[in-house]
DNA sequence: AACTACTTTCTACAGATGTAGAATGCAGGC
DNA sequence: GCCTGCATTCTACATCTGTAGAAAGTAGTT
């Protein structure tokens, strides 16, 4: 079976967002750069986020100059899938409508996301 | 602005489901035989978990008859409107596409899932 | 009144999470 | 060699979550 991926917290997840984003080993400098607007954390809690990361194996870390470079092991589409397939579950009984008619009915998406969505769907249908 | 409300902690979820499944006041010996068959927790466990509801403002408890009587203060439809819409930000940016499509790439969903939400948005777009 | 069975409230404790100061390591300048 | 500054690791601590035993309240039984 799929590999068993553990939901994270909203902080550690903060930060692998910006390493896959990267899109390469980066290292902490820049974590804390592209942090800076949305978060004030303290370097040493970025530190420490990346610590709890890595003993989970969400990434992995090697030394480069006297300074650390982290490196996704999780993949974002991997987590991504994970996440979504359990919250539609565990929320909605695995009923794709009810989500979507809630987040409609919430004003979290308009017509336009519908619209978009719908041609999603038909491109998928005729075999794409 | 609307009410601010917290992500809640599964075991409180599992809970609230019940709670708000059965439509009504509940008393605890109903709630524990719903949970009968899904969870093997104690009842203490599950009163430890209504008094943490409790607090949070997701239900009061009234007594009737030496039992405590518990009904939801949060809605179903509050609370999974509120979820759906922090979890397609912090996960996908809003874009709903991009959900679906994860949702469909790792097979948490199928066609006919997308052709029953096809359905759904071509009802929601011809007024209705 | 004492015992029993059940409901509820208190208390407890380990692990997870948010947050960061204290201590340590190390490179460059004086 | 010593001081300074910055990166990293340790340590810490409050709160939250999972889980439940201990204690207390209460109604019915003997």
């Amino acid at each position: 079976m799929a590999k068993q991926i553990r939901r994270l917290p909203d902080s550690e997840l903060e930060i692998m967002k910006i390493i896959w984003e990267a899109g390469k080993p980066v290292h902490t400098a820049y974590i804390c750069e592209e942090l800076k607007d949305k978060k004030d954390w303290k370097p040493t809690s970025v530190l420490t986020f990346l610590a709890r990361l890595t003993e989970k194996g969400f990434i992995s870390s090697r030394r480069e100059k006297k300074m650390n470079v982290y490196s996704a092991v999780i993949e974002e589409r991997e987590y991504l899938e994970a996440e979504s397939k359990s919250f539609l579950d565990k929320l909605y009984g695995n009923s794709l409508t009810s989500f979507v008619s809630s987040l409609f009915n919430s004003n979290a998406i308009d017509e336009s996301d519908l619209k978009e969505l719908r041609t999603f769907i038909d491109k998928l249908s005729k075999g794409e």
